[in-house]
DNA sequence: TTTAGTCTAATTGTCGACAATATAGACTGG
DNA sequence: CCAGTCTATATTGTCGACAATTAGACTAAA
């Protein structure tokens, strides 16, 4: 069988662990956005010595989820107006580009799958009720899957990676209420259909409108908020 | 004044200054493509512990120098067709949206900066005897220019962090050579002054043929090396 | 001859301590 | 009363050693 992406892979060292226990935790708002990370009292809290808990803060600024200055320490990233224009501007342009590509390379036993996805998605409890449709992680994810079908290295990287958990941050801590719930399910209905008749060209713009109406909830969200 | 851009600051830490020599003897091939890292013997070699070459290591993992392993340790990547084809995939799409919210947001300071440098690019010997164009590095470079200029923070840590190293990788083993050097200059005027109209559609369609032409040409040298 | 298993050696992951650097507060001079 | 400097403290960066894991060689049985 193929081999597993990385990002889906188990956590090996402890490091590894570590790291998904602090992204979980910042994502969720456990550790406050803006707030100062200590090396010293996060190792004491995960029970382990700096080192691997230093490769953990490697891969978190990675994600973004973390700003470090060299001899001065890290902080975790401030939600702003500005960034999330920023990232969802990036995201309209690469997810646009992972639907073109997953309209070219998905199987078509890939599409059934993910049919049957947002089948599963609608008959559960939590869509209808407009709960929590957007805190699906990992692989249940519609998104996740779309990317992960261009077949394109790079692009899944980046946006599985890199650039995924820090738009998790900004819905959970942001976006996760209104009507617009339920519409996103349609909308992920329409751009699978696009992706089933090849059509890359309207499963690319679909896409980037979907994208655009989350990124204006949520903006709604951080004005009422105060930024 | 403005701070300046991370990947343009100065090494700070010795972990910052290993990982600019890994980084350099990979690029050009010192070290060559796929050949395994040893921790222990690249810390005797730059003479210092193995807890800041490692840092060092996850920085390079990062750019997609080299490839890690649980347990089983790094090898540099190996340069392939399908790489090739994924990365310029990708960069077309992204330095594309790059020129557009570059002909948006540039200043005029900026722009008039920019053509002075195309202009001693051209007065250069180097340019007209087609040597190594190409092989300008950091803010030299006509194309990190413009992704500044883009002033989306994210677009501009992914091409310039994380993609611009490979990118210089395939440029330097591959693409050093042909006639393609100097239209190369001209393609890169013709984008300048799209960007100077402030017609960002026509920036974006040029850079992404611009950068196709530059794959093909790599393409070809890949093929005739034998991947 | 091939293959499964074991054992050895080398490599990676982790630890605790030390050195270098930055932040915070007290102190002095204006 | 405020600005600037200096010192003390705490934090980050680096080191050398140990533990855990893996890769490879070797042996033995089918």
């Amino acid at each position: 069988m193929a081999t597993l992406h990385p990002s889906l892979r188990a956590p090996i060292t402890a490091a590894d662990r570590v790291l998904l226990e602090i992204q979980r935790a910042i994502v969720e708002g456990d550790i406050a956005a803006g707030s100062k990370i200590s090396e010293p009292e996060l190792a004491r809290r995960f029970d382990l010595s700096r080192a691997p808990l230093r490769e953990a803060l490697a891969r978190l600024e990675r994600c973004h989820l973390i700003e470090r200055i060299p001899n001065a320490g890290a902080r975790v990233v401030k939600l702003s107006t500005q960034g999330l224009l920023s990232l969802y501007q990036l995201r309209e342009t690469l997810e646009g580009m992972a639907c073109r590509l997953a309209a070219e390379h998905m199987a078509d036993s890939e599409i059934s799958e993910l049919r049957a996805l947002l089948d599963q998605h609608l008959s559960t409890q939590r869509v209808r009720e407009g709960e929590s449709y957007y805190q699906e992680a990992g692989d249940l994810d519609f998104h996740y899957r779309v990317i992960l079908g261009s077949k394109n290295e790079y692009l899944i990287n980046i946006l599985c990676d890199e650039l995924y958990y820090l738009v998790r941050m900004y819905r959970v801590q942001l976006g996760m209420n209104g009507p617009r719930v339920s519409r996103a399910f349609d909308e992920h209905k329409a751009i699978l259909n696009a992706i089933a008749n090849r059509d890359g060209e309207l499963a690319d713009l679909l896409m980037r409108r979907h994208i655009a109406a989350s990124r204006r909830n949520i903006e709604k969200q951080l004005e009422q908020t105060g930024n």
